[in-house]
DNA sequence: ATAGAGTAGTTTATTTTATAAACCAAATAT
DNA sequence: ATATTTGGTTTATAAAATAAACTACTCTAT
């Protein structure tokens, strides 16, 4: 029993945080994810973009009572990216 | 139920993988792990350090047929570490 | 109408981490 | 005796995470 690899994008403790929270919402806006995962709006700015650039959630932007609204949900390889990374966890917890 | 902070010692493949083998074996060569691991030389002496350092494991250093061996094995702090490690990780699992 | 504070982010800079490359000392093989 | 291998460490470079600064507006109170 070996030492599965870690999906580099998905082993960072905000990213990971993004994507376990979309799972179950299915969509959510930056600022629910910001107060959520109690992040910063700059470095959840820099993580979604990761997010996204892999694939893994969907990013669309518009306008809600005059402000800007960022709203992200996951793509199946992002779903599909989440079990992969959890299946290959369980590598490392059971001695 | 909210996301559990990861601790960064920890939050590290190679360093995971160390701590996890250490687990089950109690003690280990630096070569056995290096292979168990599947990594260099030169990442593992850096990480083997930074668990040391954390006090997570222990680190003794002798001569076995005329070669230099280092020892490690895992200390009560570093099982301690491990068990939060793995259960704050659960956290981001279940949805 | 305008100064000041607040919202919702992005961009840039800095620090930290991880990884790779180079190196060292001694042992063994040719 | 010189070349290669073992068992590492140290230093340099690349990548990642985080913090700080900035943009572009909106709302409120004067």
């Amino acid at each position: 029993m070996e030492f599965k690899e870690l999906d580099p994008i998905l082993h960072s403790q905000l990213r990971l945080a993004v994507v376990s929270l979309l799972i179950s919402v299915k969509e959510a806006e930056f600022t629910f994810i910001r107060e959520k995962t109690n992040s910063t709006a700059g470095n959840l700015s820099v993580q979604l973009n990761k997010l996204k650039e892999a694939g893994y959630i969907a990013i669309s932007k518009q306008f809600k009572d005059n402000y800007p609204q960022t709203l992200c949900s996951i793509t199946p390889e992002g779903i599909n990216a989440f079990e992969k990374y959890v299946n290959a966890l369980q590598s490392y917890m059971k001695p």
